[in-house]
DNA sequence: GCCACAATTCAACGCTTGTTGAAATAATGA
DNA sequence: TCATTATTTCAACAAGCGTTGAATTGTGGC
């Protein structure tokens, strides 16, 4: 993870349908759903969904993949997992505070 | 943590400037630091830094004090992992997997 | 009280972002 | 091959964001 890619991720989830949708996605886990399962469910206009997939498809927060005429789009985990150690690296100068809490995230998925 | 501020908390830090303030104010843990210190170690103008203190403050990823002449800002770690724990919530539908991993957090500060 | 320093507020401008409707591409089944 | 469904791309517009310079507020030292 470095900067840019950080900053493209939080603007990525700084917006109120893409953070929709994304949580989605992270509930769904390894079985994903599809543009329109998601269009009906959030009550968004295909032409927005799309737009927004791909600015999360942009910052690697979610994948792609074709399954016949549909596509299914997944949270990427890893992506997340690297981006909330980046916003808390180096924690107060490396005092023990550092390892006080932890924030449970998925990495099987 | 609610979806309102998180969106406006992950867009603060959805900016190169802020995300720097941000990750420096983390660094110094409790200590904190004042603007015209950011302004100078950053090299962003003072009228600036002031503006994306602000939108941080609103977001209350950060906090304020007052000491002579100086302020002093204050990563707020709690936000920081309220926010954290937001992302990933219900992650794959309550499966195993929620469990593990974790990022480690600051708590004590 | 007055001056200097620290930091914020204000107004103006250019740039980016999100939404919409219409058109295009991709894949399937008849 | 043709119609149908699924999804994306394109163009246009309004609204919000980030930067800059000038003016303002707040605090402490002399």
């Amino acid at each position: 993870m470095n900067e840019s890619l950080a900053v493209k991720s939080l603007g990525a989830l700084a917006q109120e349908t893409r953070l929709r949708i994304f949580r989605a996605l992270v509930v769904q886990g390894p079985q994903g759903l599809t543009p329109g399962h998601l269009s009906e469910s959030l009550g968004v206009a295909s032409t927005a969904l799309s737009f927004h997939l791909k600015e999360l498809s942009h910052a690697g927060l979610v994948s792609q993949e074709r399954d016949g005429r549909h596509l299914i789009y997944r949270a990427e985990f890893g992506a997340m997992n690297d981006l909330l150690q980046f916003l808390t690296a180096h924690c107060c100068q490396g005092e023990p505070c550092e390892v006080t809490s932890s924030v449970p995230v998925c990495t099987t998925c």
